[in-house]
DNA sequence: TGTAATTACGGGATACGTAAAGATG
DNA sequence: CATCTTTACGTATCCCGTAATTACA
């Protein structure tokens, strides 16, 4: 037996004083409340309404037992309610998830919009460059840079994730600038330590599609599991960087760094399905906080983001 | 959906962190804890738990659903147990319903015995001569005297109700005794007037089922709705009275009254049929303190009862 | 591979609606 | 006779259990 179902039934019953009225008020059949009263009657083992064809009266036990069911029900329709309200507007604390060098550029700058926007959101920005798990670590949503793994999770593709061979002027003038992929062996080499290890930067030459994988061994004596130190690298003359549009569009505009091999002839790893996605949980229903989190956040990177407008 | 049990699942599930320890603990099926928490979401529309394969986790809205569905089971159990508990002993206040002179004669004087055998029940007498609706006046159960029309109540039989005619020595002694039914013509008789207004007191002889009806059409000049009031009339030899032997038996013993044509060769109104009855709402769980009275009426009366015996 | 959550699906218990019966004024 | 409650009964619904699917370590 449907045991709120019941109650319903019960206190409208003794509130109208009829099982009829109820019944009609309620649009249910007669049948149906004599059973539901009947039910709780059993499963009290109380008598609850002495009824006769013109009359209900309440037992002691009926009348005990309606104070009770009459708040319970009222709680249950708050309790709906308030949870309901809780998930209509954005708000509540949203905890984004986010790659350092990232998120210090590229979010933080909007926080104070973000918030301007939705003052009732809450905001816990969480850096790392380690991919944890979005629901161990309680993510609301994080965003993701490179290609996923499958994955139950939703992904939203922000921005298209590109990387550029950049050096400093000084680096190139003591060096000189690669030309061919193979140039790049006798490189030192900026690596980012923890997403990619790769030490292959080189895939199949883009227009030979014929032609075999050629990776290139790369190496180098700097090493770092922050994009913004190898940027930094970069910029000092340590080497040759293998970095995302979103992190070097100022550098490159100043002339601080200058972008090698942008014929575009080579293709760099991870190769052009990469992407910045934002992803959270499958869920039938995003929540509020999220939703905006995320109109908010395409908004701003536009398409194409805005790193890559500098560029063109 | 049964809301409950949906609320039930949910909430194990989060105290326990796992959907399938919730659904052994509560030997449900985990699917079932499944589309419960779903139905919940649904219903709600909210996320509550954000769920992989190992972990579970508490949206803000989960969060305060939570506490408020936790409190609302605690307190559905509380109000069963609480409604049970209320019908588990003899306790509350006992609405007693009975003809005034019954009352006064045969229930007051076992009050005191009735009260310290349950001291929780609190007591309520009222003394009405009308034949009064049980559930609109209220009362748990009444003593009736007589036929019972046809009920849905319940009706527990307490002793048989025989009347008989009386008169003090002194009447006797001034218009002499009645012998045949024809005889009760001549004589002054003493009539209640609700229940039986009935103005022929005999019926047909006992033992001759061929011979007519001879009702003997009776008249007086004392009238009255009270039982005491006639008997009080027939002690001061107004008349002859027909009163009931529950309220005869001290003033036959001592010689006050004197029964007449007790041969039984005549059926006297309302004939044999008639008795002394406890009638209570039909209930299939009759409440504790309903059955303590009825059970100690029934055995203080005994059977026969006590009035009956002092005439034999 | 093993555990956990979800989803699909088929069979069966159950709850609902209709209707008749019983009660009451 | 009209209204109200209860009960009986047949059907349709919904819910449960099994099992396949997907995710994740």
């Amino acid at each position: 037996m449907d045991y709120l179902a019941a109650m319903r039934a019960f206190v409208r019953a003794v509130e109208l004083g009829s099982f009829s009225k109820a019944a009609r008020e309620m649009d249910m059949q007669v049948s149906t409340v004599s059973r539901y009263v009947s039910g709780l009657e059993t499963d009290l083992s109380a008598a609850l309404l002495n009824r006769s064809t013109r009359a209900l009266r309440l037992t002691e036990a009926g009348a005990a037992f309606y104070e009770r069911a009459a708040a319970i029900l009222a709680e249950v329709e708050d309790a709906r309610l308030e949870t309901t309200a809780l998930n209509a507007r954005p708000q509540g604390l949203l905890r984004i998830g986010a790659p350092g060098a990232f998120g210090r550029r590229h979010l933080a700058p909007h926080l104070k919009e973000f918030r301007e926007l939705h003052p009732d959101i809450r905001l816990d920005l969480s850096l790392t460059e380690a991919t944890v798990d979005l629901i161990d670590s309680g993510l609301d949503v994080a965003i993701r840079i490179g290609a996923l793994p499958d994955s139950s999770l939703v992904a939203r593709r922000l921005a298209a994730h590109r990387r550029l061979l950049v050096a400093s002027p000084a680096y190139l003038h003591r060096h000189g600038a690669p030309r061919e992929p193979e140039d790049i062996a006798d490189h030192h080499c900026l690596l980012f330590a923890i997403q990619w290890r790769d030490d292959a930067w080189f895939h199949r030459p883009q227009d030979r599609a014929d032609a075999e994988a050629s990776p290139v061994k790369i190496h180098g004596e700097v090493r770092a599991d922050d994009s913004d130190v190898l940027l930094q690298a970069a910029r000092d003359g340590l080497g040759i960087g293998l970095l995302p549009t979103w992190i070097l569009a100022d550098d490159l505009q100043s002339g601080r760094l200058e972008a090698l091999m942008t014929d575009r002839h080579w293709s760099i790893a991870p190769g052009p399905e990469a992407a910045i996605h934002a992803i959270y949980p499958p869920k039938k229903t995003v929540s509020p906080k999220v939703r905006a989190f995320l109109d908010f956040i395409v908004e701003r990177f536009g398409s194409p983001p805005y790193w890559e407008m500098a560029e063109g």
